[in-house]
DNA sequence: CTGAAAGCGCTTACAG
DNA sequence: CTGAAAGCGCTTACAG
């Protein structure tokens, strides 16, 4: 809440009208483009506008329209790459479609969330794209949001909601890492890292356990380590995978900051990653493939995933009667040298340390 | 550019007055907490706001006190994780404030600055905070910003501009980092990573320079090694500290990104950071002291500068005629493992091959 | 080709 | 304690 008119007043249409001796109308049809202007007028109009150093007020001008020029975009938290990648796509499409981001920030509380839900809406937007904080319902959002903003769901699903949904095929993707570790010859495949109070990581587990179950493998359950999911959290839930013998030889992660987090809590235990562990994370993050070892990991397309959000919500102004729609945005697995390493299942502990020693040296043991 | 009186009409003040049988004009003063309502007339008309699911339209109401709720933010890249915790700093402190934030990115270009700020001044905002595209002049801005919209330059500087600047001690937070790898005995350190065109990339060099003019070191200009700031950039970018003998024993980074870039590229060429070579970076992002090893770097604390920030832009909007202020942020050293190896700076590379390999495998050449 | 007038959804002196 | 009226900066049929 700031005044804004400090300086001399704002130039208006109608400083501009006067100005030139027309109304406030013809300047208006001038802004607008409109075949109807003389051309001589046009001129003298557009002078005077760059002179007086106009600005056009966008919000009167949508008032007066009943349309929306704005977005309103509430996420978790923007220090998660993943999510900065999806922003960044968000704006690029909305600036294409001649509209501005109205950006909030829940840190996954719901109570902020509701806050900053209200504080957007009240300013119009034309819909709202959110990433629900962990745990939201849908009498957290409903009243807030009201009937007539159109709502995309990203990322993770609301139990019971009729909102629309776009999100990566958690499952699948899921699925075809721990196929792919199993395929390399592990049996003990950890699921590691992330919160089961979010749909995405229910569904990544489902897809771990309906492998896992296909090989004819129970997985117990000392091999899913909760923790939140972020590097830092992930290093210091390391020590969780190694609590006992028999530890797991491969971890499928909840996301790309999770095993980047597990790499560095394995190297602070001298675990060499990709060689003594495998690991597969999810997102493909920028360093993913920029790390030693090159992260496997599952393309989601963060960017593009941005852009079909815009499309989405922008979209659904048009066709308000439609029921809602779940989007699910196919993955790509992208192997690398994380997940290499083949698995010695059938060591004895005692006979793994040793082992491991000497492939750390290179001698023999 | 979107309709956004889907499904039936949204709901205004005057339905809620004429359900409520009182003016439009009792309904605002129970919105805005006025004591002049009768408390029955305030129950009833509470109820009806909840019951008709009326949303607030705080644009209208902007328009008609003549203020802004909002601050606009242009940025350059999102995927910068020093961006993204100023931005996020910028989301708290304007939740904080009641304000919403504009948010766009320029992604370095200056044309597409200029279309991004453009957008989002019409949207009326109570100030800009804007890092400027690498090469923008005043006459790039000054344009459309216009006179009437605060605007706080952030972290980079334009040319004779006479806006508020907010940014970090870059000159001494070089110097620090510079007389530290001194410290340490090193007498070949680079500068690496970063692009003359940004002011902070200028300012931190003039700071390592100085601190090697004091040493009485003359800085070989294959020592200075410019890459986009990003990981990826500046792995590859390595191979240019080592194109000749004697190479660099240490480098001052332009930033943590950078300097994480430049661990993996050692790493390629099996030179461990940390113990052959001595690295510092700059901004202190959550990875540095997760990272192994640890990375010394410079704490500037982006989330407390984007508070400051919308202080400073939304301070601005009382005191228009005030003279433009720089204010500079200190930063503060924080030594870790990654800068802590001693430097053999009179090894000749014969020599240094070997010692090198030695301190590899722990047995003697 | 141009202007007068009404109206978008609010707020705010002012009168009663 | 409440209402009528004017006005924020625009747009848009409508008349001329």
């Amino acid at each position: 809440m700031t005044e804004s008119d400090h300086r001399r007043r704002r130039i208006t249409l109608a400083d501009i009208a006067s100005a030139c001796g027309v109304s406030s109308a013809t300047v208006s049809l001038v802004l607008s483009g409109s075949p109807a202007v003389a051309a001589s007028t046009r001129k003298r109009v557009e002078a005077e506008i760059v002179r007086q150093g106009y600005v056009y007020n966008r919000s009167a001008a949508n008032l007066r329209r009943k349309i929306s020029s704005s977005v309103a975009v509430v996420i978790n938290d923007l220090s998660n790459p993943f999510v900065a990648e999806f922003a960044a796509g968000v704006d690029e499409a909305l600036a294409e479609a001649g509209c501005v981001m109205l950006l909030g920030s829940s840190g996954e509380s719901v109570e902020r969330q509701r806050a900053v839900l209200q504080s957007l809406i009240e300013h119009g937007p034309a819909g709202v794209i959110l990433t629900p904080a962990e745990g939201s319902k849908v009498s957290d959002l409903q009243p807030v949001v009201g009937l007539h903003t159109p709502l995309l769901l990203f990322n993770r699903e609301v139990p019971e909601a009729k909102w629309d949904y776009l999100g990566a095929d958690n499952v699948a993707g899921a699925r075809m890492a721990t196929e792919h570790l199993l395929a390399q010859g592990h049996t003990r495949i950890a699921f590691f890292g992330g919160h089961r109070d979010s749909s995405s990581c229910r569904q990544r587990v489902e897809g771990y356990l309906s492998a896992l179950a296909e090989a004819g493998i129970s997985p117990e359950p000392r091999w899913m380590v909760e923790c939140a999911p972020t590097r830092m959290q992930a290093a210091t839930a390391t020590a969780a995978l190694f609590a006992r013998d028999p530890a797991p030889t491969a971890a499928v992660t909840y996301n790309d900051g999770v095993a980047l987090g597990l790499m560095m809590g394995l190297r602070a235990r001298n675990i060499t990653p990709g060689r003594d562990f495998a690991i597969t994370g999810f997102d493909d993050i920028p360093e993913a493939h920029a790390q030693v070892p090159a992260l496997t990991t599952l393309a989601t397309g963060p960017r593009a995933l941005g852009r079909q959000a815009v499309g989405l919500v922008l979209g659904r102004g048009n066709k308000p009667d439609l029921p809602a729609r779940r989007t699910i945005s196919p993955v790509s697995l992208v192997t690398r040298d994380s997940s290499l390493t083949y698995a010695h299942p059938l060591e004895a502990p005692a006979g793994k340390a040793a082992k491991r020693k000497s492939r750390r040296t290179g001698e023999p043991a």
